[in-house]
DNA sequence: TTGATACTGCACCGATTTAGTACTATATAG
DNA sequence: CTATATAGTACTAAATCGGTGCAGTATCAA
């Protein structure tokens, strides 16, 4: 499979939601109710985000999530990493496992291994070439460093 | 994930086999001892194969598989595709099934789904850009378009 | 004609991964 | 102090993947 989970496809709604709120800092309950994103499952996936620095993320009453950098410089490589972890192509490359005792038998002479390496580092980069941005995620407003008034929560996702 | 499954990763192992056996006709038995996969794993891989038009299959005594066509011009692309089914970068996407009961609930008002469609497109063409023989699968011997004897059967993956 | 070989098609099960939920702890505003 | 909202973690259920097995059919050779 070459799919993004659900999880990732999520993470990329909720991103847009959150780039349309521009950077005022939005609730998770917002967001789900503005993405259509179940609540349980985008608290989850937002944790993923502020992890990774995607996203910048305010405690106690009146926090909320805010996108931490601009859509055109998050690349959909980046999201992937930061919902599904560490990426591979072949399973004997996943890393810090290539030495392991469970490794395929084929071990050093495996005649598809190196040029498997070859086409992931291609597969990397054009996954890093692509651009949220590019995804549709969009900030809808100026950019504001903070904003603490509610605005229009108008759902622009519609459910 | 961007992996590719194990049976993918079998299947392009099983292909080399193949390949270096120049395009005589050579049994499933043979292609486990030579390549190193599972035996019985394989006779459903090389089934897909067949089914795909990758390989050529023989019944009978004396049976077995060979190449179809050069390893230059299957891509990667059409591997999994005949290994995993049809592919989709997200679930809205998946073909036939767009507009099934169990869409999700974004719908037609989903941001991302649009772009994602181009990026998929994107990706494909990616993947169709690999062929086999840049995943290190070879022809060795001088193309043949039977062979009876057996040869040597030395396996070149050294289990 | 019979037997051995080898692919075909399908069905099955266990293991792993993914999807989704729940609960406790902690931080902040009022 | 209380309400709100994130942080962290653990857990269950569903789907997919990995792997095996068997009955059926085709081919070759004795």
């Amino acid at each position: 499979m070459l799919a993004l989970t659900k999880k990732t496809d999520y993470a990329l709604v909720a991103l847009a939601y959150l780039a349309r709120r521009g950077r005022s800092v939005t609730s998770s309950r917002e967001i789900a109710a503005g993405s259509g994103v179940p609540c349980a499952m985008l608290t989850n996936i937002l944790k993923c985000l502020t992890h990774a620095g995607l996203v910048t993320s305010e405690r106690g009453s009146r926090g909320g999530y805010a996108l931490a950098v601009e859509p055109g410089d998050i690349t959909l490589h980046c999201l992937m990493t930061a919902i599904e972890g560490p990426s591979h192509v072949v399973r004997c490359m996943i890393p810090g496992q290539s030495d392991a005792g469970s490794a395929c038998l084929l071990e050093k002479s495996c005649p598809v291994r190196e040029p498997a390496k070859n086409v992931y580092n291609r597969l990397r980069k054009f996954l890093e070439g692509i651009s949220l941005a590019e995804l549709g995620v969009r900030v809808s407003q100026p950019v504001v460093t903070r904003v603490d008034s509610d605005q229009s929560p108008a759902s622009l996702v519609g459910i």
